[in-house]
RNA sequence: CGCGGAGUGGAGGAGUAGUACCUCGUCAGGCUCAUAACCUGGAGGCGUCCGUGCAAUUCGGGCCUCCGCAACCA
């Protein structure tokens, strides 16, 4: 049987998940859905990245061990599976201990070939803070919250991977698959950034000052840094390095991911790739972030949106419609509730729900049972155009092909009147909406992997011939 | 001159070298199978200047405006 491997990018468990990373994860189920519907055997890889500083801190400060802590965050992420109705068949932790085990071989394999090395890492340090600051932190060259102290200059041994090796190979490897980043624009964004040179990054810190992480293999005095461990997850999930055949059929991987996570997933990972001697990912498809009013979610705004409490509301089914339908996949898209409830009343309760509604009403007035049992269980392809849509991860023009389709089925309706025709032809008539429900059922199925549950319902009522209760209330 | 991206009717979004599409809103009409739903028609638009083309919103250039980008941020 014909493998396909997915993953998303672990999300970092320092806050409650976000409506950002709901896109990413449905996106991903969408195309695990798929695949699984055309016979392809699917593993589909989620799971929670747990090290690093801004945990450990959180953790303290909760008062936690920073195990205890990140077991309740684990926790937390899985329950998407049951929100968001996903179908991930593997959640790995990076704290699980074949991940660790898999992290620290693949370091020695690098630092076999050359690509590990020490050297002084010179760090911004806020006294004020007692904190390291990145680069991007500050503003103006000081810290936002103390911008009358200087940044102390501190100097730190760190291991360093050789990623200025690798820029021809990258370029190479970019050359020779013109689809590996999606969309293209992306694409062209990280050819030029590896273009204009690459520094080597450094992938430990100083296990006195944070020990929680993956220990360097052979100097205890150091852990990795956070992404070195957690970009390993992809190949540690399907068995890498204990399990080769496993590992063997099922790679490479397809990688959803965020645009803040181009440089990692397509470029600095790749590298990593290339040092242990292993084969590049398949594909890498980067979404736009999702922002609420036009402006980046954050606490202090109180513009965030919580998913949880979206599907709450509207139900998951509704939550997965709008993430695939109404947000770009590529683009920055925005999310507030009343668009939310707009794209519910419009796509959902008056047109795919009404729709449903009023072709099953005359089926079960004029037919005693469902007049297309054998049609229902047949199984047929897909229109070309709808496959080719989705197997590019249009997800928004796979939706909108299908609401074309709903459309012409409204207007069908209108035109040949069934209602009317009944009234002196009933045969006449029980042949149109015989018609109605196949292409009903065909928009059923091409909902499957974007709607399951309402693709399902809507099945299942076209076998009881029975109108069922609204699909989708109108929300006022 | 660091790199990259974006500017489409009242709002939010697709799209394209040749009558510019969708949702909401708005105006007029129709239908009764349906969830005050559904259908038909109207009003209203491609930031700006220049260039290339028979033809540009689409290609190229200038300008204006906005937004990302060496980390732990989806």
């Amino acid at each position: 049987m014909s493998k396909f491997y997915l993953t998303t990018t672990l999300p970092y468990v320092n806050a409650d998940p976000h409506v950002g990373f709901a896109l990413e994860i449905i996106q991903a189920d969408v195309i695990a859905r798929y695949y699984r519907s055309q016979g392809y055997e699917v593993f589909f890889n989620f799971g929670t990245d747990e090290h690093g500083q801004k945990i450990y801190e959180k953790a303290i400060d909760a008062n936690m061990d920073p195990q205890a802590y990140t077991d309740m965050w684990a926790k937390k992420f899985d329950k998407l599976k049951d929100t968001l109705n996903l179908t991930y068949n593997n959640f790995i932790r990076t704290t699980d201990e074949h991940h660790v085990v898999a992290a620290q071989e693949f370091w020695k394999i690098c630092e076999k070939n050359g690509d590990i090395y020490k050297k002084n890492y010179k760090i911004k340090y806020c006294v004020g803070c007692e904190l390291e600051k990145t680069d991007s932190e500050l503003v103006e060259g000081k810290c936002p919250i103390h911008p009358n102290m200087e940044l102390e200059i501190r100097e730190e041994e760190n291991y360093f991977f050789r990623f200025s090796k690798y820029q021809d190979r990258l370029l190479a490897l970019y050359t020779a698959r013109p689809d590996f980043v999606i969309p293209e624009s992306r694409f062209h964004e990280i050819k030029k950034f590896v273009e204009t040179g690459l520094e080597d990054f450094s992938i430990s810190r100083l296990a006195s000052k944070m020990p929680w992480g993956v220990p360097v293999p052979g100097d205890l005095t150091q852990v990795m840094y956070v992404w070195f461990d957690a970009l390993v997850n992809y190949i540690s999930a399907i068995g890498w390095p204990d399990d080769l055949p496993k590992f063997n059929s099922f790679w490479p991987v397809v990688q959803f991911a965020g645009k803040d996570n181009l440089r990692q997933q397509s470029a600095m990972w790749q590298a990593m790739l290339m040092s242990a001697s292993l084969e590049p990912s398949k594909q890498i498809v980067i979404h736009g972030f999702i922002t609420s009013g036009g402006k980046k979610m954050s606490k202090s705004l109180g513009n965030v949106i919580n998913p949880f409490e979206m599907v709450e509301k509207y139900g998951t089914e509704a939550l997965r419609y709008f993430l695939t339908r109404e947000v770009t996949p590529f683009e920055d898209g925005d999310f507030t509730e009343e668009r939310f409830k707009e794209a519910y009343n419009s796509g959902l309760a008056n047109g795919l729900g009404n729709l449903t509604s009023r072709i099953l009403k005359m089926s079960e007035s004029y037919f005693e049972k469902s007049p297309v049992l054998d049609f229902l269980d047949e199984k047929r392809d897909m229109p070309p155009g709808y496959d080719k849509l989705i197997r590019n991860y249009e997800f928004k023009a796979t939706m909108d092909y299908i609401w074309e389709v709903i459309a012409e089925v409204d207007v069908e309706i209108q035109e040949k009147k069934p209602f009317l025709v009944f009234k002196t032809d009933p045969e006449m008539a029980r042949k149109m909406v015989e018609e109605l429900l196949k292409h009903l059922i065909s928009i059923a199925k091409m909902l499957t992997p974007f709607m399951p549950e309402t693709s399902e319902n809507i099945l299942e009522a076209i076998k009881a011939n029975k109108m069922p209760a609204p699909l989708f209330l109108r929300k006022e």
